[in-house]
RNA sequence: GGCCCCGUAGCUCAGUGGAUAGAGCAACAGCCUUCUAAGCUGUGGGUCACACGUUCGAGUCGUGUCGGGGUCACCA
């Protein structure tokens, strides 16, 4: 039979404790396991702006991705894009209508919101030309397939699969658009993503494997030329794989998809964050790897979440109840902007400092607000409550924080010196790594000077936020013809030696003091 | 209907088989010459949906009932 032991620690174990792990900017971290885990999150359609579910995938997402990361693993984050099919046709039909070539430019409009008020005039068009079908005297039924609208888009749909160079220039614009508007949108809620798949990749991979598992037996095809897989053997029911007509369906792509993943990175374990009304695909999805002999069938995991609810009831895109994402990001801001203004300690701040801190209040508060509930879980979104900073929120632990550097700061300052540990140590890995990047920046210019005069390199530096690998991206344009080559390169920071062999695998040579 | 998830304070949520079930919000009573009051201290507020079981011990595990949601598409 257990019991209980109280035990009560020391406070002079405790500050032993502190000031031995103040220094380690490893703490809590494990060491590399060598284990590769894919985390594939956010995965949006192209035809409408992101949402309120999507804030709290992609908050999932990311969060789990830097957790497996300090737990040693290495992580690739990766996007499916649903760039194709039925409804991205929707929006690019209500553009060649009624846009008369207006464009996100000329509209001064963020480009997903601009696609997705197509998205929406489609469904207006629709609805009205269904309408006016009944009131002829047409069943819904029928009138719903023979609206003129319907029609053309479906039109559109085949001559895209058709390849047809009109509708994929349309496509390529429209998409252009809305991956300009998703990129601000993830670069302010600090998304960021190692590997973008696109659906209309993956679903050719998909044909092809379903033509292996006709050949194979694994498959079986109907009389209308549909190809399916009996699973009734594990209590699930007979699932379709590709269409009479030939045309791939969800699940096809998703086989593709499983099959590039593991095939490319030879991942331990591939994560997806998709929503709980997916429970039943995923489990049919890994049902049909298993099936098929995938050595990597039990390495899929499903990481659900429950649909996130308004107080006032359900989301519905139809009906106008979807909480955008940008414009709810807009709504935090501000309102951390009202209190910040209303408390009035910030006279000493420059206008682009005062910029910085309402976003990191607001964002601090949304990403604490959605993360705080079991992912299982529905939550309830309240907007009130959760652009208020008091009590259990995001705003409260910043709070806490910047009292903690105050007093920090003070100690330092007052009763300790310059020289004081406290201030030595204030902010040691930010210093270690500006000193850092200033010297690889310019070896890297120096390095691509020396080999060609003429181009001209660029570097970008991601700082991840846990400050255990940042990113180095080296883009090399060529004055002539503009191609830019882009070299992304990841780097851990936990110890010196991973720096050096990737300066020596770039074939850079090593700075004597890094 | 089958399968899956959820049900804990007025509200939003924590809770790893173990002690008297905890936070925040809301309500009420206090606290700004002091490290940032976006805070702190205190008070009231519970049939852990219900029933039966397993166990020395159940909010937690099992079975059933009730309530809420999801899913079972040639949609994605």
């Amino acid at each position: 039979i257990k019991s209980f032991l109280n035990l009560e620690i020391s406070e002079k174990a405790l500050v032993t404790f502190l000031q031995k792990n103040y220094n380690d900017i490893c703490f809590g971290k494990k060491e590399l396991n060598h284990k590769k885990v894919m985390v594939e999150y956010s995965s949006p359609n192209t035809n409408k702006p992101l949402h309120l579910g999507h804030l709290r995938n992609n908050f999932l997402g990311w969060s789990i991705a830097e957790i497996l990361k300090a737990n040693g693993n290495e992580v690739y984050k990766s996007s499916i894009v649903n760039d194709r099919g039925i409804h991205i046709c929707k929006s690019m039909i209500a553009w060649q209508e009624f846009a008369e070539g207006a464009t996100p430019d000329s509209t001064h409009e963020k480009g997903d919101h601009f696609v997705g008020d197509y998205y929406v005039k489609f469904n207006n068009e629709y609805k009205q030309e269904i309408k006016e079908l009944v009131d002829k005297g047409m069943p819904e039924k029928e009138a719903e397939k023979q609206a003129p609208i319907m029609k053309k888009t479906q039109q559109m749909l085949l001559e895209w699969e058709q390849g047809k160079p009109y509708v994929l220039a349309l496509w390529n614009k429209m998409n252009g658009w809305v991956y300009k508007g998703f990129d601000e949108t993830y670069k302010r809620i600090g998304s960021d993503f190692d590997q973008t798949f696109y659906e209309s990749q993956t679903y050719i991979l998909g044909k092809e494997f379903v033509k292996e598992g006709l050949q194979n037996g694994a498959f079986y095809k109907k009389e209308d030329g549909s190809v399916w897989i009996d699973l009734s053997d594990v209590g699930l029911d007979e699932k379709l794989l590709l269409r009479g007509d030939g045309t791939s369906v969800y699940m096809t792509q998703d086989i593709g998809l499983v099959k590039q993943k593991f095939r490319e990175y030879n991942l331990d374990e591939s994560i997806y964050v998709i929503g709980d009304e997916q429970i039943h695909h995923m489990k049919v999805l890994k049902e049909i790897c298993r099936k098929l002999g995938m050595p990597f069938a039990d390495k899929i995991l499903h990481l659900s979440y429950g649909m996130v609810e308004l107080t006032t009831g359900k989301m519905k895109s139809r009906e106008g109840t979807v909480v955008d994402a940008d414009e709810l990001i807009d709504e935090m801001v501000a309102t951390a902007k009202h209190h910040t203004e209303e408390l009035g300690k910030v006279k000493d701040f420059t206008e682009k400092e005062l910029l910085e801190l309402y976003e990191t209040l607001g964002m601090g508060a949304m990403k604490f607000y959605l993360l705080r509930v079991d992912p299982k879980k529905r939550m309830i979104f309240n907007p009130e409550e959760s652009i208020d900073f008091h009590g259990f929120t995001g705003p409260f632990i910043q709070y806490t924080y910047a009292r903690i550097q105050s007093i920090l700061r003070k100690i330092g300052k007052e009763q300790m010196g310059e020289e004081s540990w406290v201030n030595q140590n204030l902010l040691p890995l930010e210093k270690q790594l500006i000193i850092f990047l200033e010297k690889f920046t310019n070896t890297l210019e120096q390095a691509a000077y020396e080999l060609n005069p003429s181009v001209i390199a660029n570097y970008v530096f991601h700082l991840s936020k846990t400050y255990n690998s940042f990113y180095v991206e080296h883009s090399v344009a060529n004055a002539e013809n503009e191609e830019k080559k882009i070299l992304r390169v990841r780097i851990s920071v936990m110890t010196a030696t991973v720096i050096k062999s990737a300066l020596q695998l770039l074939g850079i040579a090593v700075p004597e003091r890094m």
